[in-house]
DNA sequence: CAAAACAATTATGTCAACAAAATTGTCGAC
DNA sequence: GTCGACAATTTTGTTGACATAATTGTTTTG
């Protein structure tokens, strides 16, 4: 521990809750307690508890009276409705994506991540996979440039990362999802909006269907 | 004025900001202060601070350290950003609605704002074409019934609410805009999911063609 | 008269203390 | 041993006070 710690932004404490969340850190369902937060971080409940509202107006949190926040945990049917929003605002990704006109460090790139995908695939490890499928996902909403859209698409992925642990890809859906993103790749290289936003569109309908596959207790009341 | 005014929930505070940006009684750009707020309201200001935090997460307000919150205004080119995000999400909307197996009561819902609509373009009532155009979008989505499509939409709309004003149809330009309404009517109606989608998209992207013809004062930076 | 320097006011940031509600733990009746 | 009633503890709700920063108003100076 450092001798003097200094006393975090408001903003830096939203964060460091936040990607807690993301890490499963803090498990859906999960109550946070006040005082626990506000020693962790070395500050008064009041911010906490302005650091909850604010957890709570992006989504990653509920409130309940008088019972403090929790995690916000998710049904069956919720994530499902999510889901078809992933699906356009995705598409919408790719379609942008594609009518920008890449610079050549951004075409690298985009061929990079796609790279790591195949290798991850031929080599049949599964977590890396995952793990560059997310990162390959990034990538295409960082090309295509629009703050709003990766705000609102950031919101819908908000079950997939309690969820990511679950997503193990067997040999053979794995082959699927990359020849996906193999058409997805070139479509946006191509420049070709109409065919990334349909490719896109089908992939993530595709992953949405692993959601009905879950057993029951991944879900709220469940 | 009551003669006891009850302290008002939490939840109620954040719904009555809310109500009062949508009617432009909040300005963009206004700023909010804690004490005069905690005096309307009848509460301390920590519980003003907390709604604003909500508010901040959900998109209404935007923060400033040590100068407090201001009602969040946009430059043009958010504006265009939310817009397309908008498109996809109405697409969504009326491919939900015409997904779904309508109940007699919900056609006949959709059906008679299309006759509301369709007064007021033969009327030439503009005011009363912008309202039921309101009305009308909010119908569809709520025949859509995706609770987080909702969500999504209402971020993306909150320009609309500051533009409704300069949003003035010409004769021309509203006989166009309610020529797509009939187009998307008849599609739900006709359980065409991709017609309806596709009509709605060309709709709000007509629509936002009218956000490059505003003046520059209507927005953040200008 | 304009502009800078200073003072007064206002508004936000933070914390500590107390009240109220919920949760947990304990004990006794059956 | 199980259940309910009661007590102890924990946690959240709310307020008030004080410190700090920003804003406004006033005065002084060139």
């Amino acid at each position: 521990m450092s001798i003097s710690e200094i006393s975090p932004t408001t903003g830096g404490i939203v964060d460091s809750i936040k990607a807690k969340i993301h890490r499963g850190q803090f498990a859906p369902g999960q109550r946070l307690i006040e005082v626990d937060l506000a020693e962790e971080f070395a500050v008064g409940r009041g911010r906490i508890r302005e650091v909850f509202k604010t957890l709570v107006g992006e989504g990653y949190l509920q409130f309940v009276e008088n019972r403090g926040v929790y995690v916000r945990r998710f049904t069956r049917e919720e994530i499902l409705e999510m889901g078809r929003v992933r699906e356009v605002l995705e598409g919408l990704s790719a379609r942008l994506a594609a009518e920008r006109h890449l610079s050549e460090t951004e075409k690298e790139t985009l061929r990079s991540h796609q790279a790591a995908l195949d290798d991850a695939e031929t080599n049949g490890d599964v977590d890396r996979y995952n793990a560059e499928n997310f990162a390959y996902h990034a990538t295409i909403a960082a090309i295509a440039g629009n703050r709003h859209m990766t705000d609102s698409l950031e919101r819908v992925r908000l079950p997939l990362y309690r969820l990511q642990l679950p997503r193990s890809f067997s040999a053979d859906s794995m082959t699927r999802s990359n020849s996906d993103h193999k058409v997805i790749t070139a479509s946006i290289l191509a420049s070709s909006p109409d065919a990334a936003e349909s490719a896109m569109r089908a992939h993530v309908r595709a992953g949405n269907e692993h959601v009905l596959r879950l057993a029951e207790h991944y879900f709220k009341n469940g």
